[in-house]
DNA sequence: CTTCAGATGCTCT
DNA sequence: GAGCATCTGAAGA
């Protein structure tokens, strides 16, 4: 299947994070190609949204990206050590996005394995596999996703989304099964949005890390 | 299994 | 100067 479309990410945030759950992301860069399968996304729902970057049409150099089109990726860098990977939603201007939490591993898991803990899944233990990509910061640290990515399309050649990964040469999809709903995590500045059930993730083949 | 502190630097006021 | 859409290892129960 070819890349999902820009067109693909204009619809309810919300929606669209839940409908992540299951989605492919493709990582090439330096002639690695790395693929993980999206487990946990959280929804960003623009303006009116207190945990959103644009919450009240804030708009910085830092979320920029954020009132652009849809379908780009919008990552930024926190607590001075980690990157988190965003995916612009709704109409240019709107300023949504979608989290990208966790994913599972799929093309390339030894790479990944490297950059996270210096040496090949083989080796690491049962607790370091399953944290592999359970978290926005170890994704990002895993497809080598940092500022200078801000702002990639999410249908290029250095980084896209896709239903199923068929064109790479892999087996049709398992069905995603459960999604389970919960209420975002780190927001708590936020007020009455730290309540939303906005957070999606895979109830089976994935640990998603808790909190409180 | 759980909680907890420290790391680290960019961003916004 | 304060705070952050986080992660890790160590220590406790």
């Amino acid at each position: 299947m070819p890349p999902l479309p820009p067109s693909f990410y204009l619809g309810d945030t919300v929606a669209i994070a839940r409908a992540m759950v299951g989605k492919y992301l493709v990582r090439a860069s330096g002639g690695v190609t790395l693929a993980v399968r999206i487990a946990e996304t959280e929804a960003y729902a623009a303006a009116g949204d207190r945990a959103c970057h644009a919450y009240g049409g804030r708009r910085t150099a830092r979320n920029e990206v954020m009132f652009g089109p849809p379908g780009r990726a919008y990552i930024y860098f926190t607590y001075g050590t980690h990157h988190c990977l965003n995916l612009v939603t709704g109409p240019e201007g709107e300023a949504a996005a979608v989290l990208v939490r966790g994913a599972l591993p799929v093309l390339g898991g030894d790479e990944m394995a490297r950059r996270r803990f210096g040496r090949p899944l083989g080796e690491l233990s049962a607790r370091q596999r399953r944290d592999l990509l359970n978290g926005p910061g170890k994704l990002c640290q895993a497809l080598g996703l940092t500022r200078a990515e801000n702002g990639l399309p999410l249908d290029g050649p250095e980084l896209w989304a896709a239903e199923d990964l068929t064109g790479l040469g892999l087996p049709p999809p398992e069905p995603v099964g459960e999604v389970r709903t919960g209420r975002r995590v780190g927001i708590a500045y936020a007020g009455e949005a730290v309540e939303f059930p906005w957070r999606f993730w895979l109830a089976e083949g994935y640990t998603e890390v808790k909190v409180k």
